[in-house]
DNA sequence: CAGGATGTTGGGTC
DNA sequence: CGACCCAACATCCT
């Protein structure tokens, strides 16, 4: 689920209740949740604010920097009672002054990573594109030229661009009215254009929901009707198939392979 | 009950 | 470069 709306939404939790307090310790529930560096001499430091890149979140704490990045299944509790249970899946636990920001994580595929300088930082997440949302018209279509494989792949991909995960770009692409397994080579400069046009809303619509709302009007609340899911533009039966490896659905009246 | 599918990334192969 | 498969892991659905 985290894609660039939700981490967002993340960033915004972690500002609001944890930033700017005094980190007393941090309990690494599960070792093997810390995938870089460690906690030593994080006791004592204010932990900043947090910012975003593609689907990292990132937040210095004095010397040392915090980047955590949620997999399938990550997101961040807080919560201000002292006396407050373990939740099972809790793996890295932040406590502060006034309470506790946990790092949950059922399946694991993410983590926290700490960074002790700017390469290490960099070694992380050096790779990606730039951020989605700060990808404006004219860089979009840079990105894009002389690549060639299907628009999911390429969306999909965070060298590209980052933020981007399964549902964004699927909602993004139902939009555009183009169908995602197209290949980009077969899409002129408008298409391209509207791609990325559709890119912008899908992102300025999610993200004060800190998620792909469930709210209609969206392609991902029908698509979760795995038998009968309809298009909420047309009516339509959905379609899905694997695409670039990835589970993908689609109108084939509004998205047609063409 | 077994097997398959699931929003993430990264690695390998061809 | 790109398509494809697998792995990490835990849970839910068929």
């Amino acid at each position: 689920m985290p894609e660039l709306s939700d981490v967002e939404g993340f960033k915004r939790y972690l500002n609001r209740h944890a930033a700017g307090r005094r980190i007393e310790r941090v309990e690494v529930v599960d070792r093997s949740m810390l995938r870089k560096g460690s906690v030593r001499g994080l006791a004592g430091a204010e932990l900043g604010s947090a910012h975003r890149h593609g689907k990292w979140l990132i937040a210095d704490a004095d010397a040392a920097t915090v980047l955590m990045h949620f997999g399938m299944t990550g997101l961040l509790h807080w919560t201000a009672d002292q006396e407050a249970r373990r939740h099972v899946h809790d793996r890295v636990v932040f406590v502060v002054d006034g309470g506790e920001l946990a790092y949950r994580d059922m399946r694991k595929f993410g983590g926290v990573w700490i960074a002790r300088d700017e390469s290490q930082v960099r070694d992380l997440i050096g790779a990606l594109g730039p951020d989605a949302l700060d990808v404006e018209r004219d860089l979009f279509q840079q990105l894009l030229a002389g690549r060639r494989g299907s628009i999911k792949a390429a969306l999909m991909d965070q060298t590209v661009i980052a933020g981007l995960g399964n549902l964004l770009v699927d909602e993004t692409c139902w939009r555009a009215r183009l169908n995602p397994g197209l290949p980009l080579g077969r899409l002129g400069t408008e298409r391209r254009d509207r791609l990325h046009a559709c890119m912008q809303a899908v992102l300025r619509d999610s993200i004060p929901h800190g998620r792909i709302p469930p709210e209609p009007g969206w392609l991902t609340g029908a698509r979760d009707d795995r038998r009968s899911g309809a298009c909420p533009r047309c009516g339509t039966t959905l379609r899905r198939a694997t695409i670039a490896g990835r589970t993908t659905v689609w109108c084939p009246a509004c998205q047609p392979k063409r």
